[in-house]
DNA sequence: TTGTATGCGTTATCAC
DNA sequence: GTGATAACGCATACAA
């Protein structure tokens, strides 16, 4: 099925049917020629192939992304809304993990090889040459979830906003004795949920303990083991800031393993809302933040700059709003002894 | 940076880089020029245009993949496991949730379109008719984690043999008031856990009461409403088989806020060990299935049904052997009052 | 062993 | 308004 069959049963010229289906109302094709083609069109079921029309408008309306890893609930909604935003603009999204990239020989291989006509980058391990060598392929990309010194092509969260909504929180319950396990300080998004923790404990007099503030990794283990390390101080903590879900996993674990009772010894809050938050026992205070946002946007973003073939270099950043505390169990009131 | 490029540099025709990049040494190339031409394609970087390779050789070198829902934690899996094996043999994994494809014409459309090669099915939604749609293509599919009568082009596990195992487990922990949240039974896995499940309860002449078997949905929801009415029948089950996952997580939910203690008053088994299995509260004692090894095999298949150009109606079905008990603290002995 | 010619299916440009 | 034609980049059959 191709278009010259299409052509022959309308009766018309194979180029015909192509502007029928290329081009809106405004170009000139007589009414009747154009439904007839249209009802052939649908009756054979006829669909371009992708291929051949690729190679002759050089672009596949196909945008990749990269993830670490499938099983991170987070990138879920990260990809929800993107793959729902790419549907409604006519784009597929062709998402792959940091693991499946790395087995090719280049980590850009489909933006070469006219895969895809631009990358959504959502996972935080490209290095700074990685970073380069991307640039240097002049085709469009955006950091999604992630800002680095000298890129302006992301679209990110308003993190800091996160960690201090966190921070209010245990404040406002009346805690003082406050930790925070964070992400890694690199990423972005790690800093800022500090920044944004310590800003708030800042404005309130309160007084950082060094060793209440605990570098993670983002994963279920680092949440585990810095837990481990808060609960075996002299003084342990009464309430934890945990900077992502994973983290908030491995730290409740630690805490009930040690016979701490959440909340009633020591309250959790975490970041992102992800489904299984309320299932937990205790169900997760968290802070809601639009991920699902996020992944519309930035898709809309790189279509755009697809679209308007505006270098990476003039891209703006875009930060999404939003993030609001989701109450639950997992805090609670300070018990002064 | 195409092919000529090369080839001008090399001081050849191009069809004779086509050739070195196209075949193995079994084709006669002078050696020197073959090795001319590979350092000049190394140093010039060239990535053949995938558009134009599509177009002359019908194949791309995709493979579609449908899931339900990223968020689904099973998924992640088998996505895993198709997305490694498919880079492993030169491919790339396509996916895509079932809700972004409903938004386009046809489910089908690219597999219609010569987008991909071939598709894998780990959706639960597709009915008959589409299905019936799907094999008029006349293109490669494979069904994942599900049978249907009447095709048997597909990937499954031993959903039996779980169900049994699990049903073991409380067996030999002294239950008998054993209950069963099940899957959809249109599913296949659902059906052939429960059937699993029965069997091992039969073999024990332990009596099923009707009441105690819950049919669920795969869903958070489910496993909470269903669990909410096993606990408030008149005799409550001692332990519980949930079908899966999600279900496992809305059924602990339900339970501790009926104020049963995990496992005290109730024991519960839930199928597929996901990452955060080991960090619920309790641990949730699981039976271990080998999702990752049906993802690779379902690609490995496919794969191997393009390249054979075999016809889907002479692909036989393959069930992937495995499950273990992964022992945790959501399952204890029975203690008679 | 290498070069030449052709066509994959589509769309853009030009002619009518 | 419509038809003819060339070109996108590559791989292959055939010629040399």
């Amino acid at each position: 099925m191709k278009i010259k069959d299409v052509a022959k049963k309308a009766g018309v010229h194979a180029s015909v049917v192509s502007r029928v289906l290329n081009h809106d109302a405004t170009l000139k094709i007589k009414k009747e020629t154009r439904e007839r083609i249209l009802a052939t069109v649908k009756e054979l079921g006829y669909v371009p192939n992708h291929a051949a029309r690729n190679l002759k408008k050089n672009e596949t309306k196909m945008i990749g992304m990269i993830i670490p890893d499938f099983s991170n609930p987070v990138y879920s909604s990260i990809i929800h809304g993107a793959e729902t935003m790419a549907a409604q603009e006519g784009y597929t999204l062709l998402v792959y993990s940091k693991k499946h990239i790395a087995k090719n020989n280049s980590y850009f291989s489909h933006l070469v090889d006219g895969k895809i006509d631009g990358l959504l980058i959502a996972t935080l391990e490209l290095d700074g040459q990685d970073l380069k060598e991307l640039a240097e392929l002049d085709k469009p990309f955006i950091l999604v979830n992630r800002s680095i010194e000298g890129f302006n092509n992301y679209v990110v969260l308003d993190d800091e906003h996160a960690g201090y909504i966190a921070a209010d929180h245990l404040i406002e319950l009346g805690h003082t004795n406050i930790a925070h396990i964070t992400g890694p300080f690199e990423t972005g998004t790690g800093l800022k949920r500090y920044n944004g923790f310590k800003n708030r404990l800042d404005n309130a007099n309160i007084t950082i303990k060094p060793e209440y503030i605990r570098k993670g990794t983002y994963s279920l283990l680092s949440g585990y083991e810095e837990m481990n390390q808060l609960l075996t101080l002299p003084e342990p903590p009464t309430a934890v800031f945990t900077a992502n879900i994973l983290i908030s996993l491995g730290a409740m674990r630690a805490a009930q393993e040690k016979g701490f009772v959440i909340p009633d010894d020591i309250s959790i809050i975490g970041i992102h809302d992800v489904a299984f938050a309320p299932v937990l026992n205790p169900a997760l205070t968290t802070i809601n933040m639009p991920l699902y946002e996020m992944g519309e946007a930035a898709v809309q973003k790189i279509i755009e700059n697809i679209q308007a073939k505006r270098p990476n270099s003039e891209v703006k950043g875009l930060m999404i709003k939003g993030g609001e505390l989701i109450l639950r169990e997992s805090t609670s009131a300070h018990k002064p002894k």
